[in-house]
DNA sequence: CAATAGATCATCT
DNA sequence: GATGATCTATTGC
C-alpha cells in the first residue's frame, strides 16, 4: 500500500532540469512521498550554486557536494548543526549545482507515524513546518543522500486535484549573509508554513 | 509574544 | 578548531 494519498504523476527528470528559482516556485502544491508518510509542499527555497555565497555548491565540488553537481531529480540530503537533516533536491542541468530545499509540508498521509517520529507532537501543523522537522516525520536521513526521486521510495508527485493558491515570497530564513535575496517561496495563508514574514503577513485587518 | 541558550557533529579551513 | 540552509525549552517583558 504506497501511496495512500490522492496524487497523480510523478514529476519527471525535465521538471527540474530547470533554473532553481522555477523549480522551486513549481513545487508548492506538489505531494512528497516517502514509503507510507506523505506531504504537501508548501514552502521552499532556491539555492542558485556557484554564484550564490549561501549556497554550499558555492565553494566548489567537494564530497559533500557531489551530487549537487550531478543529474537533477535526485535527493541532497546532510546534517545541520550535528543535529538536523535538511531535504534538497537538486535542480537545473548537470555540472549546474542549483537545488531547492523544502522547507515545509502539509501532512497528507501517515499522519500517526509522524507524531511517533516527532516525539507526540499531536498538531498537524507542527509536524512538518521546517527543514528539519519534516525529514524527520518523513523518516529522510542521509541514507537518501543521491536517492532518484523520479522513482524509487521518495517521489515527488503532481496532486489529482491541484488546490489553487497565491504564491508568497521573501528572503530565506537562517541566511546570515547579506544581502540575501528573495528566494523563499511559500503558500500564501497556509497554516503549515514555518514562519509568516512580518513584511508580508497581513496585520488583523480592523 | 519575543529573545536566547544549548544541544551536537560533519564538513572544511 | 570554527562553523552552520535548525529546533526546543526556557526566560524575560
Amino acid at each position: 500500500m504506497r501511496c495512500s494519498v490522492r496524487c497523480g504523476a510523478v514529476l519527471p527528470r525535465s521538471f527540474y532540469a530547470r533554473p532553481a528559482i522555477e523549480v522551486a516556485k513549481d513545487l508548492l502544491g506538489k505531494i512528497l512521498v516517502h514509503g507510507e508518510t506523505a506531504g504537501r509542499i508548501v514552502e521552499t527555497e532556491a539555492y542558485l550554486g556557484l554564484a550564490d555565497a549561501a549556497a554550499h555548491a558555492s565553494r566548489g565540488r567537494t564530497p559533500r557536494t557531489e551530487v549537487l553537481f550531478g543529474p537533477p531529480g535526485h535527493a541532497y540530503v546532510y546534517l545541520i548543526y550535528g543535529l538536523y537533516e535538511c531535504l534538497n533536491l537538486v535542480a537545473e542541468p548537470e555540472h549546474s549545482p542549483g537545488c531547492v530545499l523544502i522547507r515545509a509540508l502539509e501532512p497528507l498521509a501517515g499522519i500517526e507515524t509522524m507524531r511517533r517520529r516527532r516525539g507526540g507532537i499531536t498538531r498537524i501543523e507542527q509536524l512538518a513546518n521546517g527543514p528539519g522537522k519534516l525529514t524527520r516525520a518523513m523518516g529522510i536521513t542521509r541514507r537518501q543522500n543521491g536517492a532518484d526521486v523520479t522513482r524509487g521510495s521518495l517521489t515527488v508527485h503532481v496532486p489529482e486535484r491541484a488546490e489553487a493558491f497565491q504564491t508568497g515570497v521573501s528572503r530565506r530564513i537562517g541566511i546570515t549573509r547579506n544581502p540575501d535575496p528573495p528566494l523563499r517561496f511559500f503558500i500564501q495563508d497556509n497554516s503549515c508554513v514555518s514562519r509568516m514574514p512580518r513584511s508580508l503577513s497581513s496585520p488583523p485587518a480592523r
